[in-house]
RNA sequence: UGCCGAGUGGUGUAACGGUAACACAGCAGACUUUGGAUCUGUUGUUCCAGGUUCGAAUCCUGGCUCGGCAGCCA
């Protein structure tokens, strides 16, 4: 459509807008979005303009505005910073004239413009005064009018969808009436919810966005942004469009539920006669993935009933989650990508996302060592005091990332997971009397097992190792099928280490029987928090956004806010594909 | 029920009216000093019924199913 527009001529120049409202955090869903919007204006040499959609001052707050603007620059990076458009602090559309016809118009300031000042996003409640001068002009054209029904006497005038509804009583006042009205509504004359103005369309019409639509209400209340100026406020339909028209948005991309109020849309600009071309509204669908919820109002929730930590908790579909959990940009934007845009509704799978991140992960991420349920392994040949510094591969993906020195001692950490006294079937690990490979160090044998004499835990085990095997080879070229990661005892740092899974256990959480809601699909184990876990010493002091991929186990990401240098905190961004898992559940199940 | 929209493998998407394809997941194998990665192979798809056509996922008609809409939310 966009590619018609400009061989059409109907356009000479593609901009469209990213407008969340700011009563929340961005989610992948509108990660969506803004890949969609500004792959657009990117792929058209166009920009995006990032508004604040705030016109609602009861649900809105500053937090998120910021939380949004941080959020969105972190998607783009290095991919669409140049399509991003701001404005500077505080300007407001200015008025104009073209060819006899007021206009309103809000330039942009792009990157490169010199652009080191004080600049922000758009807001739609900076065009509360144009806005207000467009409902006057309505109103003098006979398209609008003041009424003074309760919302109780709207919604029963309204009709059903398939009957029509019915006017209201002061739908026929005189141009002068309502424009006295108006202004008093303006002047704070009137309480909360006593009088509206609403457009005259057609209170038959068989969609409901059309039988005469609520433009503004009254709110006694504080905007975030505009303070106290305002007590009157501009509903969603009437200040979408118009905001995009302002500030000259080609394009503008909804999700599916808006296709009812194209109409609407489109009959506030042609109800105005507005001098320049129209903004022209399409729809796509919105995202949705599997053991997840996206919608705000649920989000909400989960922060404010306490079942995750913030917004920003790592098992929160939310962008600033992932960040935290790790997830790259790339990758997020590798799986907009991936799922394209349709028109239908979807269940996304999140193992596509998993695989976005593993797969780019893979590509960058240095590798280390780390036992995270540590098991004590005493290498009863080994001399005692002595240590060899081990040369360990960094990436084997990528030989330019070159080689450490990992300290081996008598004395070393394994997974608890990667012993077992009794191996089931295809366990290839260690186990009494077998031989595995300890990764760029030497082949041991299990030689005992040491017990808790009350609780019959294994404490310890104990090996010999082959000297000829330094470095892990096989000198005599003999076969053994398990590699396992270690770490030296006296060498290792504790660190704390928290592993997440999905928040639900179920693939949709809204499909609850009756009487329950989707908290009752929370999955209880999301969130595993580990102490005295080993790492190899190089990552002592890691620093917070390192991200590495702990051999054998999965991806993990320094927490930003809880790591200290010597104390580090690492958050589990997403596991390695593990085919001993599923033999294991294969088995479990046969 | 009125209006709007959408139906293609398990999931998400492709396909000027001309061999139904790609990715993820799955399965099997190869390779492997990560049971990782990589490579190879493989299972499985056009909502239904008519019609137009040499030929239909695509166009037409009818039906079915799913989703959205009756906030002074966005």
């Amino acid at each position: 459509m966009v590619q018609q527009d400009l061989a059409e001529g109907r356009v000479t120049e593609v901009v469209t807008r990213f407008p969340p409202e700011p009563n929340g955090y961005l989610h992948i869903g509108h990660a969506k979005s803004i890949y969609l919007n500004f792959g657009i204006a990117r792929q058209f040499g166009g920009r995006c303009n990032l508004r604040m959609d705030d016109t609602n001052p009861a649900k809105e707050d500053v937090e998120y505005v910021d939380a949004i603007m941080a959020d969105v620059k972190w998607l783009i990076a290095g991919w669409a910073d140049h399509c991003l458009a701001l404005k500077p602090v505080g300007r407001t559309p200015e008025e104009r004239d073209i060819e006899g016809r007021r206009d309103f118009y809000l330039a942009p300031v792009m990157p490169g413009q010199g652009r080191d000042g004080a600049w922000e996003p758009f807001y739609a409640s900076d065009y509360f005064e144009p806005l207000y001068e467009y409902a006057l002009e309505l109103i003098r054209k006979g398209k609008a009018y003041v009424c003074d029904h309760t919302p109780e006497e709207v919604d029963r005038m309204r009709g059903a969808p398939h009957h029509p509804g019915q006017e209201s009583a002061y739908r026929n006042r005189s141009v002068a009436e309502n424009l006295d009205l108006f202004e008093r509504m303006r002047a704070g004359e009137f309480p909360d919810g006593a009088r509206t103005l609403r457009a005259k369309i057609d209170m038959s019409s068989p969609n409901v966005w059309l039988r005469d639509p609520v433009l503004y209400r009254i709110r006694h209340a504080p905007h975030h942004h505009t303070g106290d100026r305002w007590c009157i406020y501009p509903m969603y339909d009437f200040a979408h469009g118009l905001s995009d028209y302002i500030e000259g948005v080609t394009h503008s991309l909804c999700t599916l539920e808006f296709e009812v109020h194209r109409p609407l849309y489109e009959w506030i600009l042609e109800a105005l006669d507005l001098p320049r071309a129209h903004p022209r509204q399409r729809e796509f669908a919105r995202l949705n993935m599997t053991h997840t919820v996206m919608s705000k109002r649920k989000l909400l929730r989960l922060v404010q009933e306490g079942h995750v930590q913030g917004w920003d908790d790592p098992r929160m579909p939310t962008i600033a989650g992932m960040r935290r959990r790790g997830y790259p940009a790339e990758a997020i934007r590798d799986f907009c990508e991936r799922i394209r845009v349709g028109k239908r509704e979807n269940m996304v799978q999140v193992q596509l996302l998993e695989h976005c991140v593993r797969e780019d992960l893979n590509r960058r991420a240095p590798r280390a060592f780390a036992v995270l349920r540590p098991l004590r392994v005493v290498i009863e040949n080994y001399p005692e005091g002595q240590v060899e510094d081990i040369e360990a591969v960094n990436n084997p993906e990528d030989a330019a990332m070159g080689t450490r020195l990992v300290p081996f001692s008598r004395v070393i950490y394994i997974e608890q997971d990667d012993f077992r006294e009794v191996p089931p079937p295809k366990y290839y690990r260690l186990s009494p009397g077998k031989e595995v490979r300890l990764r760029y160090a030497y082949l041991i044998t299990c030689t005992e097992v040491v017990k808790d004499p009350e609780t019959g835990e294994v404490t310890e085990v104990r090996a010999h190792y082959d000297p000829a095997t330094r470095g892990g080879d096989t000198p005599d070229g003999r076969k053994v099928k398990a590699t396992l990661h270690w770490v030296s005892a006296a060498h290792a740092v504790d660190a704390e280490v928290r592993l997440y899974d999905t928040l639900f256990q179920v693939e949709d959480p809204e499909d609850v029987p009756e009487g329950e809601d989707f908290t009752s699909s929370l999955n209880p184990r999301s969130l595993e928090i580990l102490r005295g876990c080993k790492l190899e010493p190089s990552l002592a002091m890691a620093a917070p956004g390192d991200r590495y991929q702990f051999e054998r186990l999965g991806y993990f990401y320094v927490d930003p806010d809880d790591s200290r240098p010597g104390a580090p905190v690492f958050n589990r961004t997403v596991t390695l594909k593990d085919s001993w898992a599923r033999i294991q559940k294969k088995q479990g199940q046969g």
